[in-house]
DNA sequence: ACGTACTTTAGAATAATTCTATTGTGCGAA
DNA sequence: TTCGCACAATAGAATTATTCTAAAGTACGT
């Protein structure tokens, strides 16, 4: 896994250190995950990575930044990393605070504004909140 | 004004504390807003309202519990409240960190997923971010 | 090998929100 | 009306998540 991690963060123009190599292997472990940087403390300090909090943080903004991952902040300001990256929009469950995938093209949006003079759509996201009785 | 945010109050089961009804005053005053809480405190003490932090946040949350105001939490973890509680999406622009209100009826979310099994959802919410050039 | 620009780090700083323990108050009952 | 009490408000401390700072370390082109 050491290679495709290494080709990522050159491919983001980040310097393959060894924190970002290890940080990247137990991100991009072909599993897709939703993650905060705590989860990701741990699952390095699990993976015998050595990373401090600031790293951690800063890394995981690069890879944003980058494309490599996504940022999906919920209500109460919990903020996770998701490594899914192709379009897809999420479904969260609020009994147990699990956020799951849900499909890019099992959802439509029709009737988006046009907001015409120059302004660009970043981004759509949908959120759907469910509750299990 | 004063006696609407006391029927609001009322009918959301809340005492109509002074505090509250200058509050609901500040709120409910007929314009949409999307307010954050150091928002409300402004508001609030430029009315006249004397208030502390924790019950703004009390009665802000109290608030939306009720229904009578929304959450909307943004990336970065910024914690809006929106005054307007129709059925309606949201625009971020990141330009300058605004929110504007998207009509309900101008979006259709079509495939949304069957969850079946006693789940229920309690809410889809679209947030489209744009970035003017 | 060297120099330098980029990285990492610990710990402090900040920001937003919640908690705690005390004081105050609306309102029904006497 | 006054009383009592459950509910509410408050100041300030505590918590949590994240960012900043300044110093020490490291990758990499030359």
């Amino acid at each position: 896994m050491r290679e495709s991690a290494e080709r990522l963060l050159l491919k983001a123009g980040l310097r393959p250190t060894s924190q970002r190599l290890g940080l990247a292997a137990v991100l991009f472990d072909g599993h897709d995950k939703h993650v905060t940087a705590d989860d990701v403390m741990h699952l390095a300090s699990n993976a015998g990575v050595d990373v401090s909090v600031a790293t951690v943080y800063n890394t995981l903004g690069q890879l944003c930044a980058a494309g490599l991952l996504r940022r999906v902040t919920l209500d109460g300001g919990r903020t996770f990393f998701d490594t899914n990256i192709s379009a897809h929009h999420h479904v969260f469950f609020e009994d147990d605070d699990r956020l799951m995938d849900l499909p890019g093209d099992s959802i439509q949006v029709t009737g988006l504004p046009d907001l015409g003079d120059g302004a660009t759509i970043k981004s759509v996201d949908i959120l759907v909140r469910v509750e299990r009785r």
